[in-house]
RNA sequence: GCCCGGAUGGCGGAAUUGGUAGACGCGUCAGACUCAAAAUCUGGUAUCAGCAAUGAUGUGCAGGUUCGAUUCCUGUUCCGGGCACCA
């Protein structure tokens, strides 16, 4: 009987189908486990090797904390809308509904072919109806809120109202604009529209205006990575910073709960980093310089370093800055004009990156607000307009950036920190001592920041604060395949939808062109824009992609609740999220808006958890290996250039060519012979001239290792190369190798339904979980997939003989068998529960090789081994349990599946001595197999007897024995 | 540019808390079985020198701390991820 994984994996799959095996109940007296991976896209390239790693992971510890007594939730959905498929639709004619349920079909096969113990009855797609009614009602809450920063919790904007009614807004400053400030008696005069408007600026899900990638080519709003140095990368059309209105979700009010909520949860230090980079809270001052000569006006400039008030030699503003207009003096205006209209075009990534200095001068003075100085006031893309106030003080003694801005531009930098500074550089030091700082000189710079914030106080012009690098969220976009807003606007005032409405359906569209003015798709839809009671109009943006993914792991909970997004009964049974899985690229974006979406709920008490993901396990990514061919660029004297033939490079002379701009002697012999060969003739050598060698990326699955099979080569796309000659190396075509993310348009991806039809579902999860850490990104190779195969053959040949059938005996397993499985007990469970799921695998295989070699059969080892198996191998793991279960009579259906899950039995595994590494000096010399009872005095004696020791000792007193128990012993001579 | 990772044999990787560097697998070499092949099994395999015993070198690079460093510190190079409308 031969291990036939093609019967077996089906069979099981078909079986564990049937019997809904994976159908989980909401309520259980077992404890509750959370597994989740994060949201996939279905792209229409489908799944490829690198996806489903951190989805064998998942369902890994999800079998596994199954197996040991939990009722595990371990769920799938999609994340359906999203920009690919709207861009499908454009360039195809394919509407994206009906483009992503062909993709999701498809994802779902590829899915299932790997064994994932995922609970499909509760599977979500965020462009359902049913599922994106309730995104939207949640976004309805969050209009319909405010952040009380006084109990710092989201509350209903009612009692806003009825607090602004009484008291005005004395005590809750306006988050939106700092300058709105009213009494009762002004707020009760107000009209609708204008205390909508201030409600507006407190609202937690708001509208406002913001700076977009306008496209006038396209008429379109373009996603960064659709802009590529400035040009559309459809179309190549320019593409400009644009003020459009767009709905923001403020999520700069929780930015201290979600610094406050990464000390609670289970992320690497990394991730959590990353977030509070991203969230970016310093603290610092604000301090007002007056305009020279401009009566009234002042620049507000933000600076976290107040004690280096005196050093301040310009100020640099953003050059979108409102008052750049104000202050340019005429003799500037052409200049500061230009600076701008360059600007327009510079995305702020650019910005940041520049290593170029560029700035204009306004032509305008500040005036230090202590020392009367003037400071000349300059514009530079260096300073960013959305953070802080948009304006620098800069002081180039003691910042890079403003000391590379100052030389550049030959300004004067005053020394505030005496011998600190070089002269050649910034230092920004906090300890020295200050100097031509007047009030301040002989102050330590930690201690000056509150003498300078206490005097700005008396004077007015300037106070503490704490500013934050993040921003407020858009969350509007101008693309058709999203949630539509449940928002009517009337006479310019955005008003909620009825909850009772809800959902407000995405209406099909004919053709998706965008909108007039900026405006999405459906502005195009006059008739769903219009359909409203009155004279209101539809908001015609849509919701982003991570609208829904902000809350999805809530509806796995309940997902067909046609009354609620997740009953809070369900949700204090599950809890949050025990592990989460998925990749860094989601660190700051989907993982913050979802920690702030579920503090919003927690905070309306409609589930009694803040923070999401209890867990969260990072996946690194799996990248492409490359392959490419090399073409020749030639001509021939008196041959067109379409009548020559395609030809081909090895890889070596490519290389010869590329490096010495010239072509191989073999290599030249060869070109000469194709081409005779070809036309028939002799052509002589002088009249080919090859100009160059391009590089063309060559599908992987093609190649043998660097070996092209240059016959399925001239098949590709359709004989696209079908008359291909190639010029080869020892008989063979060497392709060249380069790693880089994984991709359909590079030719580097690997189907995993291949693999799995070739080696098995089993195979496959194992050789993923072999490649390396989960956490780290590596290229694909198929390579040692066999090594893995070979595994589990000889799992089953520990209970079968191809010709003499079953093997397998019941008997009380020898001390010997029993300290195999007990230390593989041991390792996988620590392995798995660390999730180093490659060290668990050759656990299994040095198990499997050492019971090989006792030729045990024995069910009472065996049983065990498979069961702590199942987890990694499922299909083969069920199989050989149902054969136990045969052997031993229990003709009743249980699937290993619900076994209980071997416990380790130190007892088998205890050590009496240890072959202990002798070090002399720290240098390895000999090993000396000493009890593990032995103390300082017995081990010394041992070792200055041994022969070895003897001869390195070389007679010499030693200076000191170190001897760390179970570890090592050291000589230092 | 800024933030976060990573670098160990021919290859993927192991070494969990500073304690025998290279587990396990691939590849490769030699052998067994076979008419032959596949499959399977056994043994070798970091580099250099040596018949061997053994010795020297060795974890991107340059330093440092330590009896002892892949592990900790400082600096540096290269590669990957993110940087707010890809998801």
């Amino acid at each position: 009987m031969e291990y036939n994984f093609i019967e077996i994996e089906k069979k099981w799959q078909d079986t564990w189908n049937e019997k809904h095996i994976y159908q989980v109940k909401n309520e259980d007296t077992r404890p509750a486990y959370y597994v989740l991976d994060m949201f996939p896209y279905p792209s229409g390239a489908g799944l490829h090797v690198g996806h489903p790693l951190g989805y064998i992971a998942s369902d890994i510890f999800a079998r596994y904390k199954r197996l040991q007594g939990f009722n595990v939730l371990h769920p799938m959905g999609y994340d359906a809308f999203g920009l690919p498929a709207e861009q499908y639709a454009i360039e195809h004619g394919i509407p994206p509904a009906v483009s992503t349920a062909q993709n999701i079909k498809n994802f779902r096969k590829q899915l299932d072919r790997i064994g994932f113990s995922y609970d499909w009855s509760r599977e979500i797609k965020t462009s359902d109806p049913q599922y994106y009614k309730w995104t939207q009602w949640i976004f309805l809450q969050l209009f319909k809120s405010f952040y009380n920063r006084q109990n710092a919790k989201a509350e209903p904007i009612e009692k806003l109202v009825a607090v602004f009614e009484k008291e005005g807004n004395i005590h809750f400053p306006c988050p939106g604009n700092e300058h709105t400030i009213f009494t009762p008696e002004m707020w009760n005069s107000y009209d609708e529209k204008i205390k909508m408007e201030i409600l507006m600026n407190y609202r937690l899900a708001y509208c406002g205006y913001g700076e977009v990638n306008w496209c006038e080519g396209l008429g379109t709003v373009l996603a960064n990575d659709e802009v590529m140095n400035g040009l559309s990368e459809r179309g190549g059309f320019p593409v400009e910073r644009k003020t459009l209105r767009q709905w923001y979700l403020r999520i700069t009010e929780y930015a201290d709960r979600l610094l406050e909520g990464l000390l609670r949860v289970d992320f690497s230090d990394s991730m959590k980093e990353m977030q509070s980079n991203w969230i970016g809270k310093s603290t610092g001052a604000e301090i007002s310089f007056q305009i020279h000569n401009v009566s009234n006006e002042s620049v507000k400039v933000y600076t976290t370093r107040p004690d280096t008030i005196f050093g301040v030699d310009f100020l640099v503003l953003a050059p979108e800055h409102i008052l750049v207009s104000q202050i340019t003096t005429p003799d500037h205006q052409k200049e500061v004009d230009e600076y701008k209209a360059y600007m327009k075009s510079r995305s702020d990534r650019e910005r940041q990156a520049e290593k170029k200095i560029t700035g204009c001068f306004t032509g305008a003075f500040a005036v230090h607000p202590f020392s009367d100085k003037l400071i000349p006031v300059w514009i530079s893309e260096y300073v960013l307009a959305g953070y802080g106030t948009g304006a620098i003080m800069a002081v180039p003694c003691g910042d890079e950036r403003d000391f590379k801005f100052a030389q550049h531009f030959n300004i004067p930098i005053t020394n505030i920190i005496g011998r600190e500074f070089n002269g050649e550089m910034a230092n920004d030091t906090k300890d020295a001592i200050l100097e031509n700082s007047d009030f301040l000189n002989g102050v330590k710079m930690r201690d000056a920041a509150e003498m300078v914030l206490q005097k700005l106080a008396e004077k007015n012009i300037g106070k503490a604060k704490i500013q934050y690098k993040m921003r407020d969220a858009a969350f509007s976009r101008q693309r058709y395949w999203g949630e539509p807003f449940p928002i009517i606007w009337q006479d310019d005032i955005a008003y909620p939808m009825n909850e009772n409405e809800l959902p407000l359906l995405l209406p099909p569209v004919d053709e998706l062109k965008p909108g007039p003015h900026g405006q999405g798709p459906l502005a195009n839809n006059r008739e769903w824009i219009e359909n409203v009671p009155g004279n209101g109009i539809r908001e015609s943006s849509t919701m982003p992609g991570y609208a829904g993914s902000s809350w999805y792991f809530l509806r796995y909970m309940d997902p067909h609740n046609n009354d609620r997004f997740c009953d809070k009964k369900i949700s204090n049974y599950w809890g949050n999220v025990d592990l989460y899985i998925g990749g860094t690229e989601h660190a700051v974006g989907h993982l913050l808006y979802s920690r702030m979406w579920t503090k919003f709920l927690f905070d309306l008490d409609l589930i009694n958890f803040d923070e999401p993901f209890k867990r969260l396990l990072n996946q690194g990514m799996i990248q492409g290996s490359s392959r490419f061919v090399y073409k020749l660029i030639y001509t021939i004297e008196n041959v067109q250039p379409s009548n020559l033939p395609v030809i081909f490079i090895s890889k070596k002379y490519a290389d010869h060519f590329l490096e010495k701009n010239e072509f191989d002697e073999t290599g030249a012999l060869q070109l000469g012979k194709i081409v005779n060969d070809y036309f028939k003739k002799t052509i002589e050598p002088i009249n080919i001239f090859i100009q160059n060698i391009t590089p063309i990326h060559t599908d992987v699955n093609m190649v043998n290792g660097f070996e092209l099979n240059m016959d399925e080569f001239k098949k590709w796309r359709n004989h696209e190369y079908g008359d291909a000659c190639f010029i080869l190396d020892d008989g063979k075509y060497i392709c060249g190798a380069e790693v880089e993310k994984m991709s359909k348009s590079k030719f580097n991806t690997i189907n995993p339904d291949d693999l799995v039809l070739k080696y098995g579902a089993d195979t496959f999860r194992l050789y993923e979980m072999f490649l390396g850490p989960v956490e780290q990104s590596k290229p694909w190779d198929t390579k040692g997939i066999e090594g893995v195969h070979r595994f589990l053959k000889k799992l089953w040949r520990l209970f079968f003989d191809e010709s003499k059938g079953s093997l397998m005996y019941e008997s009380e397993a020898s001390s010997d068998e029993l300290k195999i499985l007990h230390t593989a007990i041991k390792k996988v469970k620590e392995d798995t529960e660390r999730f180093s799921f490659n060290t668990a695998v050759s656990a299994f295989m040095i198990a499997v090789n050492e019971l090989t070699t006792l030729k045990c059969h024995n069910i009472a080892i065996l049983k065990p081994l498979i069961i702590l198996l199942a987890p990694y191998a499922p299909h083969i793991a069920e199989e050989l349990y149902q054969h136990v279960r045969l052997y031993k009579q229990e003709n009743n259906f249980e699937s290993i599946l619900d076994e209980t899950l071997p416990v380790v039995n130190e007892k088998y595994l205890m050590e009496t001595s240890k072959n202990y590494p002798v070090s002399i000096n720290g240098k390895l010399r000999t090993t000396i197999s000493i009890s593990l009872e032995a103390g300082q005095q017995g081990v010394e004696t041992i070792i200055l007897s041994n022969e070895v020791v003897k001869k390195w000792l070389d007679g010499k007193p030693h200076k000191k024995i170190i001897y760390v128990k179970n570890k090592m012993i050291n000589i230092v001579i």
